[in-house]
DNA sequence: ATCAGTATACTTTTT
DNA sequence: GTATACTGAT
């Protein structure tokens, strides 16, 4: 009640997507004019408010459906938005044509005013494998080595600038002139120029050539302002400038802009997201309001003090604090594993006893930091036959024969389509190898047309062998035939005959190999896939915009994947194991990223901490393989980080555990390195781990750093943290890394192994080892993990 | 044109 | 250790 006497709204009675919110909440879904930025952290309720907001713009008819514009990231997050706007206005929802994407709601736009941009109706939008493919021509028509300039650092060059907004003509001389002795910059303008040509865009296009349109057109622009009255923008902490622009331009409108996200989830910097538009946000939109949402529904009382004492520890970020009024519940839970196996099976172990304590499989997740640990705990699961689910990874769209399929009904749909036909030209292998391609490729060229069109000419022509020619005939009139089909047939009846008719359901037949049935029964998903839509320019769109398919709830099951992709989600149970100095933080972000890289892991561990409802239990191995070595491993910073009146340190139930038990007694407040003896007594009094000591204090000595940290990115770290927060200084991992100096070893000498145990050398490779152990067996070790004996 | 053997890399991922 | 990508031989 005051809150609505407050904000001076007076809806007649009150309304049901009020219901149930905290003032804070209800002041974000009631302020609706002028530019608002809502800080919500981490299960404060966030979807909620932006959903009652549309609710709330709708029940007061200060706008229509069609004059909202609310936009995310994913096409799962605007599903889902879709539907809980649904459950609030009903019908209305379908009224929203500009709820999606970014990229989405790009197209629509681009769709409308094609011309002004210079694109035909019906242009294409190119992904990711299209984009190499194409640079690769590119990259050899100017002579340029792709070994030593790969197409596929280009494109991620290319992309990146348009992340930031820079068209060609924008990007800076010098950065333009980093890649191939200074051709990147020509290369971007030619891949533009190629783009333009096919009648495509790539991703980056849809929103570069919004901006484009807009400030060229200042009366479309108009257009769009007249039409937007709401802007509701989700994520916002995940926008790249290429986004921020795009909506600053239509917000420039009505002003009316609301932007919900968490500075302390920002986890996507590597691809181009700027935190920095959420920090600036203020002062990029004049007048702004900005609502923090602290209040916690989630997480119990351990979890939430964990997460924000970790979090804390960054610099850059506007701050929040989040509290709960729920249970204090359970500790979070570190526990050392002796090696990733160990940590595997004794994960393993607590997952079936939760589950023969009542416990839903679906509400226990193991979020990982890196694919590859994923393995590991697959192949554990398999053995106890535990259910287990793995989210991400390979997408459906991404798989060569779903590619290859739809590179046929590209054809089909489209002559134009260069790439697609040269994608399946020889696929099935039908005799049209490279030298016909090319052939193909300079017909096209003089005569400047698609390739399609020239393989036509080229197949009545004289200039194939008569076999070529056949084949080449025979394709050209199969395309010519389906084409005409596609007049009468539906668009799945149509799918079937190419597939059929082309062969490439045959090629996968007569394969034998273990995975071909799979890819047969993913055609026939592709087909199934394809019934809800009109016709096939409308599935294809569809395609290239939304390539997640939503592989259901199904059943019972652990839920496994990374970090990256938990965000959003939430479960009673979260395991993260892994926590160890190179692998998270990882070793690269610290690397490439410096102390922007660290701050960026940390909030990838708040994320992954904040997942949990009721329980957190965080593992480190003490041992793992890194590249096929084994590796001593140290545990992660972050777990320093974590206040210790809401950890608990446990002891691995299984097998050997780590065998530091003075850890769990000493204090996390510093870092372990400032103790004298971190962990006398302990199992690591062998000779292995002492030297693994030595190592670590040689490499402040100045000499080759046989460190993990290499001496560039170690020094710039400590630069960053020791000014602020002291005693954080790591100097060195026991991650070691491949150095050229030469082994002092020999071979036949006998050497201890923490890992392995007693061995004799058999070989030596700079600082790896070969050495046949007593027990073991023959391994290739590095050297600084063996003792002589 | 195709296969096999070797070189190479290998965080995170959406659209 | 393993998957993929490219080169060279058939």
């Amino acid at each position: 009640m005051a809150a609505r006497a407050r904000a001076g709204i007076a809806p007649a009675a009150e309304a049901a997507y009020l219901a149930g919110l905290n003032p804070e909440q209800r002041e974000a879904v009631e302020t609706l004019d002028g530019p608002l930025l809502v800080l919500a952290g981490a299960g404060t309720g966030k979807t909620r408010v932006l959903t009652a907001r549309v609710a709330h713009i709708l029940a007061t008819g200060r706008a229509f459906p069609s004059q909202i514009l609310v936009v995310t990231f994913t096409n799962k997050a605007a599903r889902e938005m879709k539907e809980r706007i649904h459950a609030m206005v009903g019908d209305q929802v379908e009224g929203m044509p500009w709820l999606g994407t970014f990229h989405s709601i790009g197209v629509r736009i681009l769709r409308r005013h094609h011309e002004l941009v210079g694109l035909k109706s019906g242009f294409t939008i190119l992904d990711t494998d299209d984009q190499i493919r194409l640079l690769k021509q590119l990259l050899a028509a100017e002579n340029i080595d792709e070994k030593r300039w790969p197409a596929r650092l280009l494109a991620s060059t290319i992309d990146g600038w348009k992340n930031r907004g820079l068209s060609p003509k924008d990007v800076p001389p010098g950065e333009g002139a980093v890649f191939a002795n200074g051709k990147g910059g020509m290369l971007y303008a030619a891949y533009q120029a190629r783009l333009k040509a096919l009648n495509a865009v790539d991703f980056g296009d849809l929103l570069l050539e919004g901006i484009r349109l807009f400030r060229e057109n200042p009366d479309v622009l108009a257009e769009y302002h007249r039409r937007f009255k709401y802007l509701l923008v989700d994520e916002y902490q995940d926008t790249n400038v290429a986004q921020y622009l795009w909506l600053r331009l239509l917000a420039q409108g009505s002003k009316n802009v609301c932007c919900v996200g968490d500075d302390d989830q920002s986890i996507y910097g590597w691809r181009g997201a700027e935190v920095d538009n959420i920090l600036r946000f203020e002062s990029d939109f004049p007048g702004a309001k900005v609502i923090r949402l602290e209040r916690n529904y989630r997480s119990t009382g351990h979890i939430l003090a964990s997460a924000s004492h970790l979090i804390a520890h960054n610099e850059g970020r506007l701050g929040k604090t989040l509290f709960s009024e729920g249970e204090e519940g359970e500790r979070v839970t570190v526990t050392g594993a002796w090696d990733s196996g160990e940590e595997a099976r004794a994960v393993g172990e607590e997952i079936e006893a939760l589950q023969r304590a009542g416990h839903r499989l679906s509400e226990i997740a193991i979020l990982v930091r890196a694919s590859f640990q994923m393995r590991e705990f697959e192949d554990r699961f398999v053995t106890l036959g535990l259910n287990y689910r793995v989210i991400g990874g390979p997408r459906f769209y991404e798989r060569a024969e779903i590619r290859d399929a739809l590179a046929y009904l590209r054809c089909v749909n489209s002559a134009a389509d260069d790439l697609a036909f040269e994608r399946i030209v020889n696929v099935p292998k039908r005799g049209i190898g490279d030298a016909t391609v090319k052939q193909i490729h300079d017909v096209a060229r003089a005569a400047g047309v698609p390739l399609q069109e020239a393989a036509r000419a080229l197949a009545q022509s004289e200039e194939l062998k008569p076999k070529v020619r056949a084949t080449m005939r025979g394709l050209i009139e199969a395309f010519d035939r389906w084409r005409e089909q596609a007049r009468t047939l539906s668009h799945t009846e149509l799918a079937e005959i190419v597939l059929d008719e082309s062969g490439y359901t045959e090629m996968w037949q007569k394969d034998r190999s273990a995975e071909a049935a799979g890819r047969l029964e993913n055609l026939k998903e592709l087909v199934r896939s394809m019934e809800p839509f009109e016709n096939l320019a409308g599935f294809l769109e569809h395609i290239a915009l939304v390539m997640d398919t939503d592989n259901g709830a199904g059943e019972d099951a652990v839920q496994v994947m990374t970090l990256h992709s938990a965000k959003g989600l939430e479960f009673d149970t979260v395991f993260l194991p892994g926590w160890e100095e190179g692998l998270f933080p990882h070793q690269r972000a610290l690397d490439e990223q410096g102390k922007a890289g660290l701050e960026e892991e940390r909030r990838l561990a708040y994320v992954g901490i904040t997942r949990a409802r009721a329980s957190a239990r965080i593992w480190f191995a003490s041992n793992r393989r890194i590249h096929g070595l084994w590796n001593s491993t140290v545990p992660s910073r972050f777990l320093d980080e974590l206040p210790d009146a809401h950890v608990r340190v446990e002891e691995s139930r299984g097998g050997m555990g780590w065998g530091g038990s003075s850890y769990g007694g000493g204090s996390y407040g510093q870092s372990r390195f400032d103790r004298a003896e971190p962990f006398a007594a302990s199992s690591y009094s062998t000779p292995g781990w002492q030297r693994a000591q030595n190592n670590r204090g040689r490499s402040d000595g100045g000499g080759p750093s046989r460190s993990g940290f290499s001496e560039r990115s170690g020094g710039r770290y400590d630069a960053g943290a020791a000014g602020r927060r002291g005693p954080m200084v790591i100097e060195g991992t026991l991650v070691a890394s491949s150095t050229g100096a030469p082994s002092s070893f020999r071979t036949g000498e006998r050497v201890f192994h923490i890992k392995f145990g007693y061995g004799e050398i058999t070989g030596i490779d700079g600082n790896k080892l070969t050495v046949q152990f007593d027990k073991a067996g023959e391994k290739r070790v590095l050297e600084a993990f063996v003792d002589r004996v």
